[in-house]
RNA sequence: GGCCUCGUGGCGGAGUGGCUACGCAGAGGACUGCAAAUCCUUGCACCCCGGUUCGAUUCCGGGCGAGGCCUCCA
C-alpha cells in the first residue's frame, strides 16, 4: 500500500517516498507562546499527528523524528510580557510568558490526544545554528547588513545557481508580489521584498551577540528560526548541515503547517535553507492545513467568537458546556484536512453522539494491532480521515459485531471491538476504555451514582408491582439527574450518564 | 488591485467521466407496560451558462457566490 500526500509545491497528490525509510523526517510550525492557543492552533496539531500516527504505524514507531517547534524569541512575547508584568525585569517577565504558555499549550495538545512529538526544539536554544546560518548566507551573497540589521535579498537569491526560484512554493513571481504589496516598506531595505533574518535588540529586550559586521547585540527574525531548528533536529543529526556540501543531505521529508503560513513563512524558510546549503529542496513534501472558522464566520477577537481550546475544555462558553478533548478531535477529523472547516456546535454533538456509539460497541476491549485495511487505505489516501470515519462506522455496526477477517486470511480473525479500536487509535480516537469515557462524562455532570441506584430499584420495584405512573415518575427524576435507563431484555436495568 | 482555493441532498461531509458514499436529522416498521437505546426499511444532491463526449456532478471556458494570502494570523 502506497501513501499518497498532496503536495503543495506540485499542487497534487504524489507517492510519498521517504529519504530514509529507517528515519522519515517531518517537521511542522509550532506555536509562538504567548497566549493561549485558540482552536485553530488546534487543527495541525490533531492533523499532523494523524500524520505521524501513520508514518509510526508505516515506518515503525521508532523510525518517524518529528519536530514541531517552540517559538519562544518573538516580538508578541515581548509586548506580552511587558503588559502582564511591567514591574518584573523584562527578561524574568518574559521567562514567565514563554513558561506558563508553553506549559498550557502542552496540557491542551495532550487533551486533545496529541501524542509528543520527537522533538520540541525552542528557539532560544538554537541561537547558534541560526548565526551560523546568517554568515553562510551573508558569504553567499543573498543576505546583506544595513542599519545593525541583516536582510535576506530574494532577487539576489534568483541569481544564484542551483537555488529554487523565490515565490515556487507559493506560485508567485517577484513581479506580481511587488504590485500586490501594500506595505510600508523599510528605509534600510534595497528592495521592497526582502525580509529581515536579524535585527538589532532595543536595550531591555532579549539579545544575543550579533553575526560578524553587526557590533550591537540583537535577535533573530521569524524566518530563520524555523530554518535552523530543522537544520538543527532533522539535518545535522543525520550528516547534513553546514558541514555538508551535499545538497542529497540537506533535505527532509515532509514540512507542514496551516495554509496561511505558505507566504512569506514557508516561501522564506526555503530561501534560506536552499540557499545555506545549496540544495534545491529544504523539504521533498509540503503540506497545509486548510482554515478554521467559527459558525460560519472568520474566528477574531473583534467578533467575540474568539475560541482557545482551554475555553472549549474547561469553561462553558461554546454552546453553554465543556466538551471532552476527544470530541474536539473527532470533530476536527470528519472533515479534510485541506478543506476549509466551520467550527459549530452541532458538529460537537454529533462527535459526542458518535464516540458515545463507538465506545457502547468497543466496551473496554483491548486494541488490536491490526488495522482494518479500509481505514489504513483512506489514511495513506491524503490522510482522508472523513471515509476512514465511515468506515470505522461499519465496524461499529453490529452486523460486523462477531468476528471479522483482516487483511489477507494469514492475518487471521479478530473480533471487531479490537479491530475498531485498532483502527481508530490510528486516528487517535478511542484511545480511553468505555468506563473511562463514561467516568469522564460522570464528573462533568457530578452525579450522585448511589442515589441513582438506589432510585432504580425503587424502579424495579414498581415495574415488578406494574405501578406504572410510580415507574414512570421514577425514571423522569433520574431523567433530571442526567441519567439515561436502559431496561434490558433480560429484565434489568442499566444506567449511564445522558451527554 | 494581484495570486490561490472552494461551491454536493434539511445539515455535516467523501468521491467519481456512465454503477450505494458515509454520518446526523426526517418518515415507516420491529422491540418495549409506555419509553429510551438498538435493529430493519426509506425519501432527499451534485451553483448557473456554454463547450468536449455516446454520456458530466466529475474534464475545459465563462459567470455568480464564499474563503485564504499579499500585514512575522494555524
Amino acid at each position: 500500500m502506497t501513501l499518497r500526500l498532496y503536495n503543495t509545491l506540485t499542487r497534487s497528490k504524489e507517492d510519498f517516498a521517504p529519504i530514509d525509510p529507517a528515519a522519515v523526517r517531518l517537521y511542522v510550525c509550532g506555536p509562538t507562546v504567548y497566549d493561549f492557543a485558540h482552536i485553530g492552533n488546534a487543527r495541525p496539531v490533531i492533523v499532523f499527528d494523524v500524520l505521524f500516527r501513520l508514518l509510526r504505524h508505516l515506518y515503525g514507531p521508532d523510525h518517524v523524528i518529528y519536530a514541531r517547534n517552540v517559538t519562544d524569541v518573538d516580538d508578541k512575547i515581548n509586548a506580552r510580557a511587558e503588559r502582564d508584568f511591567p514591574n518584573l525585569p523584562l527578561n524574568e517577565a518574559i521567562a514567565k510568558v514563554t513558561e506558563t504558555t508553553e506549559r498550557q499549550f502542552h496540557e491542551d495538545v495532550s487533551a486533545l490526544g496529541a501524542l509528543p512529538p520527537t522533538a520540541e526544539p525552542r528557539a532560544t536554544e538554537h541561537i547558534e545554528s541560526m548565526r551560523a546560518l546568517i554568515e553562510r548566507l551573508l558569504g553567499r551573497g543573498v543576505a546583506y547588513v544595513a542599519e545593525d540589521h541583516v536582510l535576506f535579498s530574494p532577487s539576489a537569491m534568483d541569481a544564484l545557481p542551483g537555488a529554487p526560484r523565490y515565490g515556487a512554493l507559493a506560485r508567485r513571481s517577484l513581479d506580481e508580489m511587488l504590485a500586490g504589496a501594500r506595505v510600508d516598506v523599510a528605509l534600510y531595505k534595497r528592495d521592497p521584498m526582502d525580509f529581515v533574518l536579524w535585527k538589532p535588540s532595543k536595550p531591555k529586550e532579549p539579545s544575543w551577540p550579533s553575526p560578524a559586521g553587526i557590533v550591537s547585540p540583537g535577535r533573530p527574525g521569524w524566518h530563520l528560526e524555523c530554518s535552523a531548528m530543522s537544520m538543527a533536529r532533522l539535518l545535522e543529526p543525520f550528516g547534513g548541515g553546514l558541514s555538508c556540501d551535499d545538497p542529497t543531505r540537506n533535505t527532509f521529508d515532509i514540512h507542514g503547517g496551516g495554509i496561511d503560513l505558505v507566504f512569506p513563512h514557508h516561501e522564506n524558510e526555503i530561501a534560506q535553507s536552499c540557499c545555506a546549503f545549496g540544495s534545491p529542496r529544504m523539504a521533498n513534501v509540503w503540506m497545509h492545513n486548510g482554515f478554521l472558522q467559527v459558525e460560519g464566520e472568520k474566528m477574531a477577537k473583534s467578533l467575540g467568537n474568539f475560541v482557545t481550546i482551554r475555553d472549549l475544555i474547561d469553561t462553558p462558553v461554546f454552546g453553554g458546556r465543556k466538551w471532552p478533548g476527544e470530541v474536539l478531535r473527532f470533530a476536527m477529523l470528519r472533515t479534510h484536512y485541506r478543506q476549509p472547516i466551520d467550527w459549530t456546535v452541532r458538529s460537537l454533538e454529533e462527535a459526542e453522539a458518535t464516540l458515545d456509539r463507538w465506545y457502547e460497541a468497543v466496551g473496554d476491549a483491548e486494541p488490536a494491532h491490526d488495522v482494518s485495511p479500509a481505514v489504513l487505505d483512506a489514511l495513506s489516501d491524503d490522510l482522508n480521515t472523513p471515509v476512514a470515519l465511515s468506515e470505522l462506522h461499519r465496524l461499529a455496526h453490529p452486523a460486523v459485531a462477531g468476528v471479522m477477517t483482516v487483511g489477507s486470511t494469514e492475518m487471521g480473525q479478530k473480533p471487531a471491538p479490537e479491530i475498531l479500536k485498532g483502527s481508530a487509535n490510528l486516528l487517535g480516537l478511542l484511545t480511553q476504555t468505555r468506563t473511562g469515557w463514561n467516568a469522564s462524562a460522570l464528573k462533568d455532570a457530578a452525579i450522585d451514582t448511589a442515589l441513582v441506584e438506589s432510585l432504580i430499584r425503587e424502579r424495579s420495584a414498581a415495574r415488578a408491582a406494574k405501578n406504572w405512573a410510580e415507574s414512570d415518575r421514577l425514571r423522569d427524576r433520574l431523567t433530571g439527574l442526567g441519567v439515561a435507563l436502559k431496561d434490558n431484555k433480560d429484565g434489568t436495568t442499566t444506567w449511564e450518564p445522558r451527554r
